[in-house]
DNA sequence: CCTCGCTTCCGGCTCTACCGGAACGGTTAT
DNA sequence: ATAACCGTTCCGGTAGAGCCGGAAGCGAGG
């Protein structure tokens, strides 16, 4: 999360927002826990605590404070309402019963990219990806497509702004690094990652644009490295993922 | 949303909750489309909107402000670290994929049945149900399920507050019949749903249970009326929903 | 160039968010 | 039993901040 330690307009929403954080942080605390978390005092996170309550942000588990399902629902609302993912959706599907591996649909906020839409394929493999995580955009095939549609300005500034941490030995970490591979993610229309993110998992992904050019998005495969190689890797999986974002860019127009 | 017009302790976080609620209605709205919608200056709705803008809440689009996909991540994130849900939800595949209909799981929260997961089968009729989505429990198989597994006072103190609105024509909206239903669910082990939320949808569902009896969630599979009748609709459908609720609660405890 | 609608900024007044402290309630130890 | 202790809940005063009106930017359109 952001954590502007900057002075927000609205003081008190910064502290809510901050028991928010903290309960996510602890999973599920009590009042001084909360407290004692983001450093105000009881009465105050308690104060917080009951309005969060009221709307239903919060509930009691035991005597314990989690946050509720409305986050999701908020979420799950707006995506649902979302004509990019009404769009995307099915084709995810469809991608990932050809495929056989998982297919995802990212979108790019804030410089960062979120798993916005999953799909499952036959190889059910835990991911880690919960739906919205947030990573940053140079990890994933799909963050890389997205990037490769960014002018170079914006590019700067959203590395600027997040960094390029490594998180496998993989995972760019250079900036010239990255511009390199961004001219080849141009070259070949698509992207993709071997165990840049997760060890043991390679990816496949494909920007989608408006009619501006703007990327809007990508939609990525990924699946276990071993049967993710060759041509496979290299021509038929990247067919598929070029074809769908395609389909979607398409169906995003006419309908 | 609860909208409690009582006061809450901390009124700025309340103004800043309807902020998020007007966006949600509106989908995407400019500073005074949300200031007259919530009736405040444009001058506050511009600070709250600020301070959530800060805080990634809230994304400018073009000239409008929409709520970004940040409850999608926390909800997500719950979610994900949830026990539950990640008990369940390799089950919930199986069972889709066993029934090739949509399977769901349903928790309950603030009286009211949240769609905290689902998994799709081979029929992908479009579901009104986004994830997270909130519906009276009367109107659902899984909801019937909890509500037979809670206390009788309970129930009545749920009724209260939510009512029995009709959704269909079939939906149940009157107090004994409702009692009289979750006899039948108590007598039967699990609820069946004849187009009470949905023209031409049947549902079963059973609910899951802790070791106390009290209901933690329910499972349901949920397809057209048409396919879902006699023989598989009671026999079939119904053991394979009791099965896999029993795998859950089984699991919840060894793993 | 003027108008109009919207966003953004600014500064003062008043209200309220915040806090300390006290009461309450449940649990454990003596 | 009873006391001690922990966290939660309640309460009221104060000073600091949220709220608001008004004005300044800023585009778009005539």
């Amino acid at each position: 999360m952001a954590a502007e330690t900057g002075s927000a307009p609205v003081g008190a929403t910064q502290t809510t927002i901050r028991v928010i954080e903290a309960l996510r942080e602890l999973d599920a605390a009590g009042v001084s826990a909360v407290a004692d978390h983001i450093d105000v005092p009881t009465s105050t996170a308690f104060d917080h605590l009951r309005t969060l309550e009221q709307n239903e942000f919060v509930r009691r588990e035991g005597d314990e404070y989690v946050l509720s399902s409305q986050f999701l629902e908020i979420g799950g609302y707006c995506r649902n309402n979302d004509h990019l993912y009404r769009t995307a959706e099915p084709e995810l599907q469809k991608m990932a019963n050809e495929t056989g591996e998982h297919a995802n649909l990212m979108i790019e906020e804030f410089g960062r990219g979120v798993f916005y839409a999953k799909a499952k394929g036959r190889e059910t493999f835990r991911l880690d990806t919960h739906i919205g995580k947030r990573v940053n955009l140079q990890t994933t095939s799909a963050g890389k497509a997205i990037l490769a549609e960014l002018p170079d300005d914006r590019v700067e500034e959203i590395v600027d702004d997040h960094g390029l941490p490594g998180i496998t030995e993989h995972t760019i970490t250079d900036r010239a690094d990255l511009f390199e591979e961004l001219d080849t993610v141009r070259e070949q229309g698509f992207a993709t990652d071997t165990e840049e993110r997760l060890k043991g998992v390679h990816c496949v992904g494909a920007a989608l644009t408006d009619d501006d050019g703007d990327p809007i998005g990508a939609v990525s495969v990924s699946g276990p490295k071993n049967g993710m190689q060759d041509e496979r890797f290299f021509d038929d999986i990247p067919e598929l993922v070029l074809r769908t974002a395609n389909v979607i860019e398409v169906n995003m127009k006419y309908q």
